[in-house]
RNA sequence: CGGGAUGUGGCGCAGUUGGUAGCGCACACGCCUGGGGGGCGUGGGGCCGCAGGUUCAAGUCCUGUCAUCCCGACCA
């Protein structure tokens, strides 16, 4: 297999599939827009979820399960809801296959068609709300906080891996709550925990701001969404949050009786991320030599080479490395492959972005120290053995930290002010990125805003400094500047 | 779903006016090598995406179909 990747300044789409698929992430599979996750992407994935599981848990959050299956007419119950999932659904329409009477092969049994069809989740909050009506009947049921890891089906006419793929995988909460006030609480909790969550972990600095009507989820009375922005200059919607007020507690009829013994509708909200953020990921820090990622995301977060081969001697020295670094809770591994030779295994660990690399070699070793390689930096230095895991375990930190500062050098750099129309379109034409503009709140501005430019407003950014201005476009009086922005 | 392109060993590709399917990498074995993707030799691996059709003969021509990529439309 060829190991040359695209560069980015050439095709930055065939950068990405090339990034995807030969830092070995992921693959297309025998189903369309469907992947396969192969384990070194999955070991990132699974280093998110980890993380994100806990800050779940941390904030008073528990796991459960809901079916694959929802029956259609669940579907059918919120308006809004139902309009904006239903062009994108998979049917379930039979349940059990035949030997084809002319013997080709397998056929759907056409007396097996089901009463009622069922759709493929693409979101559970149907099948969560109608169960919930079970589970609330009093103000001391609430709030319920659950979660849910799962997988969900859009069938989206075209996908793209890890970013719009027909099935994804994410987690979902569902929270019930007896106020308005406290589902708003926990809706703008849990945006934070994915901003904490973007920054801290996948060094990808994201603004937290609220979606403008038409950007909202089917259902919602308020989409709050954490936005990042890719290298090429645009912008990825990488989480959101959503205040659902009693949308789904009425479609579904569920109602709580108060301390005054009233009976109340009750207060919702749901939010998630997904697969997707694994592009976030490879857009925000890969270079032309393969991906890189963050420390504290890798799943494997240092890799020892011997140099040039494996030999009693080395693996003896590498299995006390190996030792020293575990203890110090370094996630390490040995490429003790004697089959490859260094130069290729050098190429191949950055390719698939290990943080760092020591070299262990025997004139090093002679000498009493390490060859240390960094993969955002491409740099490489010797280092005294003695101490080494200490080393490590800061330099492993420090890259961590040096991949959050450039990513928000490169928006700080890509983020720009505009007082004209003229300027806004100049400024996504030859630049990209964020751009921050005042609009009068309306939804016909918007709309040929993103006819005419593609761009959209990406959200209006939480604690946004009030400033009066006009609209580029109407003139009309504004008092904040909004996010626009090219999207995936 | 519309426009364009592409489907040939695992990967990347070539294949002329139709006439016995090739190359590079990878893989297996051997020898030589050994601090940034090694060298030489030998060898294995193909329903040419799939289904029809034209023809003495189809990777090549025709029709259909499926899939992927790019650009749109759509996209909580």
């Amino acid at each position: 297999m060829s190991k040359v990747i695209t560069p980015r300044e050439e095709d930055y789409s065939q950068w990405y599939n090339d990034i995807v698929r030969k830092a070995q992430l992921a693959d297309h599979s025998a189903v369309r827009g469907c992947m396969v996750i192969k384990p070194h992407g999955f070991g990132i994935w699974e280093r998110m979820q980890r993380q994100l599981d806990d800050m779940f848990k941390e904030t008073g959050h528990v796991n459960a399960y809901f079916p694959l299956f929802i029956p259609k007419s669940f579907l059918s119950k919120e308006a809004e809801h139902v309009e904006g999932f239903a062009k994108e659904c998979a049917v379930v329409t039979h349940h059990r296959l035949m030997n084809d009477p002319n013997g080709n092969g397998v056929v759907v049994d056409p007396s097996a068609k089901l009463e009622e069809e069922l759709i493929v989740r693409p979101t559970s909050e149907t099948i969560i709300w109608n169960t919930y009506k079970d589970w609330i009947d009093s103000y001391r049921d609430l709030p319920i906080l659950v979660n849910q890891w799962a997988n969900v089906v859009r069938w989206e006419l075209r996908t793209r891996l890890f970013l719009r793929t027909a099935e994804f995988l994410w987690q979902e909460g569902h929270t019930a709550h007896a106020t308005s006030q406290e589902a708003e609480e926990e809706t703008t909790r849990m945006l934070d925990v994915y901003a904490t969550f973007a920054e801290e972990y996948m060094a990808m600095p994201v603004i937290k701001g609220v979606k403008t009507a038409s950007e909202r989820f089917a259902g919602a009375i308020d989409t709050y969404t954490i936005e990042a922005l890719m290298q090429d200059g645009k912008a990825l919607q990488s989480g959101t949050s959503h205040f659902l007020g009693q949308n789904f507690a009425k479609a579904f009829d569920v109602t709580f009786s108060n301390k005054e013994n009233e009976r109340e509708h009750v207060w919702a909200t749901s939010w998630g991320v997904s697969t997707r953020l694994m592009g976030g990921l490879i857009m925000t820090h890969s270079d032309d030599q393969g991906l890189i990622i963050p420390p504290r995301l890798a799943p494997t977060q240092v890799v020892i080479v011997p140099i040039p081969k494996p030999n009693d001697e080395i693996n003896a020295e590498a299995k006390k490395l190996l030792a020293e670094l575990k203890e110090a809770g370094v996630r390490v591994s040995y490429d003790d492959d004697d089959r490859k030779r260094p130069g290729f295994k050098f190429a191949e660990h950055e390719l698939k972005g290990i943080p760092v690399r020591l070299g262990l070699g025997k004139r090093d070793l002679e000498k009493g120290v390490i060859e240390v390689a960094r993969r955002d930096e491409k740099t490489k230095e010797s280092v005294p053995r003695e101490g080494i895991a200490t080393y490590v375990k800061n330099l492993l930190e420090e890259i961590q930290d040096n991949l959050l500062a450039k990513a928000k050098a490169h928006r700080a750099a890509h983020t720009t002010k505009v007082d004209s129309y003229d300027e806004f379109k100049k400024v996504l034409d030859e630049k990209g990125g964020f751009v921050l503009a005042h609009w009068d709140g309306s939804p016909e501005t918007e709309q040929q805003i993103k006819e005419e430019t593609k761009a959209t407003i990406r959200c209006v950014p939480l604690d946004n400094p009030q400033e009066d201005g006009v609209d580029m476009i109407s003139g009309k009086p504004s008092k904040e500047r909004v996010l626009f922005a090219r999207a995936y």
